[in-house]
DNA sequence: AAATAAAATTAGGTTTGACTAATTTTATTT
DNA sequence: AAATAAAATTAGTCAAACCTAATTTTATTT
């Protein structure tokens, strides 16, 4: 029974660990230099990361194979990504942010680390299942429901979906969501894919008929 | 109306403004072994942080005069103190953390900042005037209520009090507080001075009579 | 297979904010 | 006033986490 003590973690290492966790959940194999677009750092300072965490124990690499998060490094990762969208629910719901304002202040606030405050903070909130985006939350005990993972572009013609998740928590794809009066559980009915570019005719709520790139269908999940 | 933006502060920054702020409000004089010994630092590590708030024109040092904080510096420092009590006020009344364990939480969460974070905070909790401590939350303004003064120790004997704030806030001394069943609003009857020491025998809520020490007794602000 | 491009790594440097040790300044005793 | 003690300061060091530039390794083209 001796869980590691996340708050022994750096900042950054904190920052790597997630990034790491985040990654893993799309892609195939983690390289360095993935790690380093995603995070804004330089490769080098990732190697030196990669070096650091790996003789922590929490990330296994392999040239081959990649960054892999070992067990302990899942499971802290893990509770970071808890902490996050907690937080997320709170600012939300109890601080009325709006969602395109909600993801740069959990950063923070996921780093903040006490026994019990994770899980005071859950009860407080209700347990809640989901954050604002659609991202399912880690239990306490590292369980959590199955991410949304079918996209709004993957729909055939003509059938009807409701808004799950969005992939990208980008305030401008989230402004440009909320202009188009696009939230989660919005009913969208992909009316026609445009062949050339894959571009969609969507009707939101049965309203107007929008026409959207194939990203944009690409990071709307859908259930 | 240019205030200046306080994310820009580092952590060590911030810890160095608020540091200043709280010996200010007690002692004359703030030497830099005063604000190594507050922050646990070693005096050679303050000079270098002295000269660096200087240079930002948060605090000035005349070595007659000590440390003060400018204008800007007591604005932002003011606004750390505000997030800080804030913070308390949430762990404590909706997280249902014991007023032992928040403090060290605070520490953290104050250095959060977004533009409205403190406000939305302040609102969502009703607007307090006082922290779990008794200690005054400054307004977004930076005004605050005086804080109390008057301490159990200056009592003379057979009057009677309530406890409005404590000095010390270490978790020791709370649970100390805790187990003489003394919180924010307990009646205090100052039975005897004894003269030898200064210790004081008090009436808890016109129940037992106890014996406590100066320290004790200058560590309790009552109105 | 050789040439080229991309990715990974090494080597060395920077900044922040600490530190220790030595020195200088200021305050307190004798 | 001189001696001593305390406080402040300077000088130099260190670790964390980043960087750039150069090199090596791996992958992709031609």
């Amino acid at each position: 029974m001796y869980n590691r003590i996340v708050d022994m973690y750096t900042l950054s290492e904190e920052n790597y660990l997630k990034t790491i966790y985040r990654l893993a959940q799309a892609d195939g194999k983690i390289t360095p230099t993935a790690i380093a677009e995603s995070l804004g750092n330089n490769p080098a300072s990732v190697v030196d990361m990669i070096r650091k965490l790996s003789e922590k124990q929490l990330i296994e690499y392999d040239k081959k194979k990649g960054v892999k998060l070992t067990a302990q490094g899942l499971k802290d990762a893990v509770l970071i990504v808890r902490r996050h969208r907690l937080w997320e629910v709170f600012l939300l719901e109890k601080l009325g942010y709006h969602w395109d304002e909600i993801h740069d202040i959990a950063e923070e606030l996921e780093h903040i680390n006490n026994d019990t405050l994770a899980d005071r903070l859950d009860k407080f909130l209700g347990f809640p299942e989901y954050d604002p985006h659609g991202d399912p939350i880690p239990k306490a005990n590292g369980k959590m429901a199955k991410p949304y993972s079918v996209t709004l572009a993957a729909m055939k013609a003509g059938s009807t979906c409701e808004v799950a998740a969005v992939r990208d928590t980008s305030s401008a794809f989230l402004q440009y969501l909320a202009k188009l009066n696009i939230g989660i559980g919005t009913k969208i009915q992909l009316i026609e894919k445009i062949s050339f570019d894959n571009s969609l005719v969507i009707s939101i709520n049965g309203k107007e008929h929008t026409t959207v790139s194939q990203k944009f269908g690409d990071n709307i999940l859908i259930e």
